[in-house]
DNA sequence: CGCCAGGCCGTGT
DNA sequence: ACACGGCATGGC
């Protein structure tokens, strides 16, 4: 079988054993935006604490954000670390949001994906994977994310080189969709896949001794199955 | 107390 | 091209 059937197969797997992930967990397009901002290198329990911050000032809405100093932004996203180049980061994203789509994330999402990629990317802050999970997750575009868990699954199952790059990562894990014509089925299968990837990852990620026997482990190759889990 | 988290960037080789 | 350290804080 070819490395995107494969990985479809995985996937599948995961769907069956957790259920439907229904991300990114958010009240609006902007919240996710935020979070997937916040979350870089961060737990997800402190991103929360960091957002709720800010919902408990009125402040999950464009333009009352848009009025926060900077530094007023940093002590209120403190929990979630990195607090000088994320404060930094939000607000260039705000600014962006403003300058291009008049403060209107509605009109971002109809704004060319790859354009608004492109913007994303050039903001200090956000990367590729930031910039696809907010394509994905606030704009629902039919892309990938590809964070270390995805890398680790593919690389430990053999589906990709170990060097392999983001976006050589991203087409494999894409091209598990392919028969997929539907743009929005599409979104949707990105949007379970990358979610369950972070769940089984989080969940077995091999450095616990007392790890619970991964779901994937049936699907390894029979000479990869005494090794040591490595997600 | 030590390691890690739903990364990214600047620097040195 | 690739490795490495800094960025900050809270959970376990």
């Amino acid at each position: 079988m070819t490395p995107p059937v494969r990985l479809r197969a995985l996937y599948e797997t995961l769907a069956a054993v957790y259920g439907p992930q229904r991300w990114w967990p958010s009240d609006s397009a902007l919240e996710t935006m935020i979070g997937a901002c916040l979350t870089q290198g961060t737990a997800w329990t402190s991103v929360e604490r960091s957002l709720t911050n800010l919902r408990e000032r009125g402040l999950l809405e464009f333009n009352a954000l848009q009025k926060v100093p900077e530094e007023e932004l940093r002590e209120l996203i403190r929990p979630s670390g990195f607090m000088q180049r994320k404060a930094a980061t939000l607000r260039a994203l705000l600014d962006l949001l403003e300058q291009e789509y008049e403060g209107s994330i509605d009109q971002m999402a109809q704004a060319p994906p790859a354009a608004v990629r492109a913007q994303l990317l050039a903001i200090r802050g956000i990367g590729d994977e930031t910039a696809d999970a907010i394509l994905l997750y606030a704009l629902g575009q039919p892309v990938m994310v590809v964070d270390e868990y995805l890398r680790r699954v593919v690389i430990r199952h053999g589906l990709a080189p170990a060097r392999a790059r983001y976006a050589e990562l991203q087409q494999l894990a894409m091209a598990a969709f392919a028969e997929e014509r539907n743009s929005a089925a599409m979104a949707n299968h990105c949007n379970e896949f990358h979610a369950l990837v972070v769940q089984v990852g989080k969940a077995h990620c091999g450095r616990r001794p007392d790890c619970a026997p991964c779901p994937l482990r049936g699907d390894l190759d029979q000479h990869q199955q005494g090794q040591p889990a490595a997600y």
